[in-house]
DNA sequence: AGCTATTTATAAGT
DNA sequence: TACTTATAAATAGCT
């Protein structure tokens, strides 16, 4: 550079900074287009004043530049507009479609509970009314299915402790006939208070109920 | 340029060109540079070489110089990617709580309407059988208000045509008795099968309904 | 990649 | 902002 060569360090004065900028960018802009015509590449430049004025250089379209540039960056997609645009819109009928179904939803259950009703005439009222009712015999048969099967299972658990007590008792008969005077062998639960009634041999330890139907085994 | 100078188009030596290239790209970066610093300027450079390699240069982070250059131009915003991933994210969230909220809803419906009961204990089904009567007892006592009210409405009709028959008679009485020869005042509608029973005189024509209970007024 | 003759870019002055 | 000019920098063609 002429009359002295510079240093590459910030130029302190306003003016000589403002001037230097200016040839220095048309120059860079110069370069860049001769290295995209004679190497046949495609260039783009980008500068920002200190001020903050754009100033730009690009051999073809800027925008299909850094597209192309956003492709090759790992950490920097220009998500492409027109995709995330679509993407956006569809996201956004769907959830129209929601919301749309989830008012539908509402209505529905409230006048099943049978809110919101003013504006009914009789014959949607009839309608809900026939619903309702359905719906309760079903609820009504289910609750009854769900009783009887309960029932059941306890008969069946009384049936169960019912036939464990008869063996136990013959069980025991035959002990007390096969050995009359070794009661030690006969191993007789503590009788108290924290245990309630009921007293069981180790032989019934499996059978874990809190149901005991019956006389105590014991009781004799 | 050294030992003849060159023309600004396409080098077709591949070789030659490569070389160029390489030369000249290294040349602009370092211009650009010297600009940014000189100038205190923020520069960027993309180049793509023929063969598709991307060389750049940026004074500071590219895509904050590229999202910079999106607020400037136009036709080309690179939608800012932190915020609309944001925008998306928080759209997915409130989807996700919509499909939530449309399960619950359509679960709930469901037991209301009796159906996908199978999993339900007796004091679920309890819950349910008693919101399902308390519906029921709602939309009755709105169906029978309605029907009280319509009832009401047929009732005040049925007060107000046979006020109106009341005065039609007496006025035909007062009419005739002060005018016994001269028939010709009043008009009698014709008895004709189309209109049915009954028969108003003129004065009466502003009482339109179907509704017409008691004697036909002209019989005497 | 290095050399070098020569062109180009440009700093400072006007 | 534009022109001038001396000189630094870039680089084409060669090795």
């Amino acid at each position: 550079m002429v009359r002295g060569k510079i240093e590459i360090k910030r130029i302190e004065n306003v003016t000589s900074r403002q001037v230097t900028f200016s040839k220095r960018r048309s120059g860079l802009f110069k370069k860049a287009h001769e290295l995209s015509v004679l190497c046949d590449a495609q260039v783009a430049t980008i500068v920002f004043s200190q001020s903050g004025r754009l100033y730009e250089y690009s051999s073809s379209e800027m925008e299909k530049i850094i597209e192309r540039y956003g492709k090759f960056s790992n950490d920097f997609s220009v998500a492409e507009r027109p995709q995330v645009e679509r993407y956006l819109q569809e996201l956004k009928k769907e959830m129209d479609r929601m919301v749309k179904k989830i008012d539908l939803l509402e209505v529905h259950q409230r006048k099943l509970m049978g809110q919101g009703l003013g504006s009914c005439s009789v014959a949607e009222l009839q309608e809900i009314d026939s619903q309702i009712e359905k719906s309760l015999r079903i609820v009504r048969s289910k609750k009854a299915e769900l009783y009887a099967d309960q029932l059941e299972k306890l008969k069946e658990t009384e049936r169960e402790l019912l036939n464990e007590r008869k063996r136990l008792r013959e069980e025991q008969i035959r002990e007390r006939l096969m050995r009359p005077v070794v009661p030690q062998t006969l191993q007789i639960c503590d009788k108290g208070k924290s245990e309630g009634s009921g007293c069981r041999t180790k032989h019934a330890s499996e059978v874990e109920t809190e149901l005991f139907i019956g006389l105590p085994v014991t009781r004799l």
